[in-house]
DNA sequence: TCGACTTTGTGCGTGCGTTCACAAGCGGTA
DNA sequence: TACCGCTTGTGAACGCACGCACAAAGTCGA
C-alpha cells in the first residue's frame, strides 16, 4: 500500500494563509473521515484508478455522499464538475491538510505483548510515522531490538526523544504507570500521545491525547447487543435466545 | 419504576420496560462515555470509595460535570441530591444497561502480532468478555493454545462461534482478509465487530462494527500537530492574516 | 458553437449533543 | 419542626453536524 510519499513535494509545505484559516475551522469529526478518504484514495492509486466521482468514493468509505464532498469542500475546491476528482490531486491536498508533508516520529512506551506487536507493526513507517523509539522498565528488554529499534530505558525518556525528535508518544504500559509516563513524555517535549491504557490521562491544555480503549469498544458493542436482544424481546415473546433461526440476509 | 437495590440479580437481568424506553434513547456519545464512567466508579469501589459527587467523578472521567449528569439521567436518577451517588449502585446501573450483566464471548480471528497481545491481554475476561474462540489460517498455528486457547482453523468458524455462543467477533488479520473474515463472521451469526483492519467493512444492518484504526488516529494527532505549528508560525508572521471574509471561531 | 448531461459545491432546514442555569429535593442543624 | 446549604436532575438555549436538494460549472457529442 503506501502511496509513497516524498516524491515530487518540497519536505515542508507550509500552508497558504488561505489554507491555514480553512484548516482551523475543519470539524474534528471531518478530520476523521479525511483520514479514511485518504486511506481509501491511496488504495485505489496503487490500482491505477485516477478519478473517482464522490458517489464511488463515499461508498468505498462507507459515508454518505454529500457529506463526502462536504468534507472535502473543507479543504478547497479540487474537483471537476461533471466529472468527479483527480485522485493524486485529492491524496496529495489531504496529506497537506493532514500535515502528512512531514515525517512524524513516533515513541512506544512498554514494549509488553502490545507495545511489541506496535514495534514490528509495518503499516506505520509507510504512512509517515516512522517508529524511532522504544522504552520500557524492566532490565530485560533495555538494548533488546524490537522491529529493528533496541529499547531504551524510560530515564532516557527526554534525552532520546528530543534527540530524534519524537512528536507522537504511545503509551502501552499498565495502567498505573501511564499518567507518570504521560507526565515524563509531555516534559521530554511531546505533545500528541495516543494512550492504550485504560486510564483518563490528565495533561495540560497544550498537550492533545487520543485513547484507545478497548473495553470501551467492547461495551459499547454490548450496548447495542443488549438493546437489540431487549428490541427482539419486546416484540416476540420474552426469549431472545438460543433458538433463534438465524435470519441474516443482506 | 424499579428502584429497589436489586442486589442478588441474577446473570441474566432483563430490562424494565422503562429502562427499555431510556436504553434505546441514549446517544452514541453517551453510551462511550458510560463506559468510562463505570471504570473510574469500578476503580472507585476497588479503593474503598462509597460516594460520589458528579463534580469528582466529572474530573476523573475528565469530562464537564453537567454533560456526567445528563448522562447518567439517561439511565435514571439514582443519586441523592445534596449528597451524590453510591458508588455501587452507579456501578450496577451502568451495567445493566451497558448490557454487562451477561458475559459476551469474544472470537478473535487473525492470531499475529496484534491477535496474540489481544489473546494474552487479561483485561477483557475480567470486565465480563472472555475470549473463548481463536482462528487462523495458518497451519502452524492451528491447535497451538494462545492464551489458554488452542487457535482453530478459519474454517471452522462457523461451527465453533455457534457452539461457543460467540456474540463479538474481533478482525486483526492482513487488510486483504478482513472483508471475508467478517463475511464468514456474520454468516456464523455474529453480530457486533471490532475491525482492527485499516479496511472499510460493508456489513449488512443488523451488524454493527466499531473499527479502530490506528493510522488514523495518528493523522488526526499530525492534524493538530500541524494545526499548531501553523498557528505559531502565523503569530509570529505578520502578514498571514490578510484574508477577508472568513470568520474564525475563538 | 451549442445543448444536454453529469457531478460538484453549498445554502438551508433539521435533529442531535452540549452547556448553562436553576428549581427541586435531601441531609444536617438548631 | 423549620431553616440552610449543598447537589442533583432537567428545561431550555445554543451550536455543530448531517443530509437534502439544487444551482453552478464543467465535459462531451453533435
Ligand atoms: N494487550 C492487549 O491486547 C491490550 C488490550 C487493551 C488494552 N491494553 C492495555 O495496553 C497496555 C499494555 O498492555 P500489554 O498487554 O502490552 O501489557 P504488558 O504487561 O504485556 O506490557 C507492559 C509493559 O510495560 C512495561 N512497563 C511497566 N511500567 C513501565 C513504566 N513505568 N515505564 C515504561 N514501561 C513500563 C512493562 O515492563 C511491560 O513490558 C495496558 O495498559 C493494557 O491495559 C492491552
Ligand atoms: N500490529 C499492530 O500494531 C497493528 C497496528 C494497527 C493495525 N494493525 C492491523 O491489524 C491487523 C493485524 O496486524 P498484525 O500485525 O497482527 O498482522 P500479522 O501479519 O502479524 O498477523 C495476521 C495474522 O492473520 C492471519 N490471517 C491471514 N489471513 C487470514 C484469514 N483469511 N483468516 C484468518 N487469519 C488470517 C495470518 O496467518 C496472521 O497470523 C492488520 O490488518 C494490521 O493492519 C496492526
Amino acid at each position: 500500500m503506501a502511496s509513497q510519499r516524498g516524491e515530487g513535494e518540497t519536505t515542508a509545505t507550509p500552508l497558504e494563509p488561505a489554507d491555514r484559516e480553512r484548516a482551523r475551522a475543519i470539524p474534528e469529526a471531518a478530520v476523521a473521515r479525511l483520514a479514511v478518504y485518504l486511506r481509501v484514495l491511496s488504495g485505489m492509486a496503487d490500482q491505477g484508478v485516477t478519478a473517482v466521482s464522490s458517489e464511488e468514493l463515499s461508498q468505498a468509505a462507507g459515508v454518505n455522499a454529500a457529506k463526502l464532498r462536504k468534507d472535502l469542500s473543507y479543504i478547497g475546491s479540487y474537483g471537476t464538475r461533471g466529472v468527479g476528482y483527480d485522485v493524486e490531486v485529492l491524496v496529495s491536498h489531504i496529506e497537506r491538510i493532514l500535515g502528512l508533508t512531514r515525517n512524524h516520529s513516533v515513541a512506544v512506551v512498554g514494549i509488553g505483548n502490545l507495545g511489541h506487536a506496535l514495534a514490528n507493526y509495518g503499516g506505520f513507517p509507510g504512512r509517515g510515522f516512522p517508529v524511532t523509539a522504544l522504552f520500557d522498565v524492566d532490565p530485560d528488554l533495555i538494548g533488546i531490538p524490537v522491529g529493528g529499534i533496541p529499547v531504551n530505558h524510560i530515564d532516557e525518556i527526554t534525552a532520546v526523544c528530543l534527540e530524534r525528535e519524537v512528536s507522537i508518544g504511545v503509551i502501552a504500559t499498565p495502567p498505573p504507570a501511564a499518567q507518570s509516563v504521560c507526565d515524563r513524555l509531555v516534559s521530554a517535549g511531546v505533545q500528541c500521545i495516543l494512550n492504550f491504557a485504560p486510564v483518563v490521562l490528565q495533561v495540560p491544555d497544550n498537550v492533545e491525547v487520543r485513547k484507545v480503549d478497548l473495553a470501551v469498544e467492547m461495551q459499547i458493542l454490548s450496548f447495542h447487543v443488549a438493546r437489540r436482544a431487549d428490541e427482539a424481546a419486546s416484540v416476540s415473546d420474552g426469549n431472545g435466545l438460543g433458538v433463534d433461526g438465524m435470519v441474516i440476509r443482506p
